[in-house]
DNA sequence: CATGTTATCTAAGCGTTGTTCAGATGGATC
DNA sequence: GATCCATCTGAACAACGCTTAGATAACATG
C-alpha cells in the first residue's frame, strides 16, 4: 500500500487537453512567456513530457489553443466596452482603451496570441465572422453611417486595429512614463494617444 | 604538412564581434529568426560554440548588437524618405510608408529589434537623441508649427509610431491580400491606411 | 631575446528543450 | 472475458544556452 498521492489522478487523465491549456495559462501568468516550455506545461499538469503529444501535434499547436482562448477573452472585453457607451466617438475610444488594457493586463497571453498570428501571417479566422475585429468594424460602420464605402470601412478598421496593436505593444515602454504621470495616469494617456490618431478624421472631413 | 584549409583563419580571429553580428544577420535573412541560435551563429562564423562568450555576455547581448544595427539602418531609411518630399503631410506619409517598408523588407531583423525592445520595455536609448523616433517628432513639429504644445507633440509622435509599428506587424496578414490588389499594390494600401489614421487630424481641427 | 601576462579560442560537459518511439495501462466493444 | 485502441510512461536523440578547464598566440616587460 502506497502513501496517498497528493493528487491521485487515474492513469487516463480524462480531459488532458483542457488541463494542458489551463496549465499553460497558469505558467504564462506566473512565470512569463520565457518559462512556457512544453515540458513545464506537462510538469504543471502532472503528466509525462510525452503526454501532450497525444493531444497536440507539437508545441505550436498547444500555443494555438492558448491563443484561441486569449482571442475569446479579448472578444468579451471588447463586447463589454462597446456597450458601456452611447456616443460613437467615445465608444470607439473605449474600444481602443479596452483593447490596450487587455493587452497590458495579460501581457504574456497577448504575446502568445500575436506570435501565433505572425507565424501564420494571419489573424485567427474566428475574428472575421463574429470576433473582436468584426466588432471594431461594426462600430465604425455604425459611426460612419450609410455613405461610407466598403473599402473605406475596411481601411478604417485596419487602421484602428494597427493603432491598437501598436499602442498595446509600446505603451509599456519606460520612455513614456513621465508623460503618463503628467497626463494623470495610464488611461488618460491611452485616450490622449487615440485622440491624436483621430480614427474618424477621414469621415469628419467628408 | 596539411592540406590548404578552405579558410586558414588564424587562431585569433581578429574581429570576431563584428563577424558574429554579420553571421547573425546572414542567418536571419536566409533561415529566419527561428534558426538564429548562438551555436548556429558560431558555426556560420567558423568558431567554436563557446567563442562568442568572450565578446558577448550571453545570447541576448548578441541580439542587442544585431538590433542596434537594425535601428541604424532604419534610421537611414527614414532619413532618406524625409528628404524625398516637400509637403509636410506627404512627408509624414512617406515616413510611415518607409518605416513599414523597412519592416516588410527585413522581417526577421525587425522582429529581433522589437523583441529586444520589449525585453527591456524600452525603445533603444539612441533613438531619443538623433534616431528614427526623433525624426518623426521633428517632422511633426515642423508640420504643426509653433503653436503646438510639447505634450501634443510627444503624443502625436507616439501615435504615429504606434500606427507604424502596428501596420508593420500586420500588413503582411493574408486577410488583407485582396484589399491590397484592389487598391493597386502594397504601397497604395499603406498610404490608404495612413490616410485613414489622419495623423494631423488634431492639428487640422485647430 | 626570453619571459610572463592577458585576451582569445577550443574541447568537453551540464542541464534543459522539443520530439520520437517502444511499450505499459485501462476503458470501451464484442 | 478477450480484444481493440486511445492514452500515458520511460528512455532516448539531437540541439540548445552556458560554464569550466586548458590550449594558443599576441603583447608587454625585463
Amino acid at each position: 500500500m502506497t502513501l496517498a498521492q497528493p493528487e491521485a489522478r487515474p492513469y487516463h487523465h480524462g480531459d488532458l487537453s483542457r488541463a494542458l491549456v489551463e496549465a499553460a495559462r497558469r505558467i504564462l501568468e506566473t512565470e512569463g512567456p520565457a518559462a512556457l516550455s512544453l515540458r513545464a506545461v506537462a510538469r504543471e499538469a502532472g503528466v509525462s513530457p510525452a503526454a501532450p503529444y497525444h493531444h497536440f501535434k507539437d508545441k505550436g499547436q498547444l500555443l494555438d489553443a492558448v491563443a484561441h482562448e486569449g482571442w475569446v477573452a479579448l472578444d468579451a472585453a471588447l463586447m463589454k466596452a462597446r456597450q458601456d457607451s452611447d456616443d460613437d466617438r467615445r465608444r470607439m475610444t473605449n474600444l481602443g482603451v479596452a483593447y490596450v488594457t487587455f493587452a497590458r493586463d495579460n501581457p504574456a497571453l497577448y504575446r502568445v496570441m500575436y506570435d501565433c498570428s505572425r507565424d501564420k501571417d494571419a489573424l485567427p479566422d474566428q475574428m472575421k465572422e463574429e470576433g473582436a475585429y468584426c466588432q471594431v468594424r461594426n462600430t465604425i460602420a455604425h459611426a460612419a453611417g450609410d455613405g461610407v464605402s466598403e473599402i473605406d470601412l475596411e481601411l478604417a478598421t485596419i487602421a484602428a486595429w494597427c493603432a491598437g496593436h501598436g499602442l498595446a505593444e509600446m505603451s509599456g515602454f519606460k520612455q513614456f512614463e513621465s508623460l503618463k504621470t503628467l497626463l494623470g495616469g495610464e488611461e488618460a494617456f491611452l485616450k490622449a494617444v487615440f485622440d491624436h490618431l483621430g480614427m474618424f478624421a477621414k469621415f469628419d472631413r467628408g
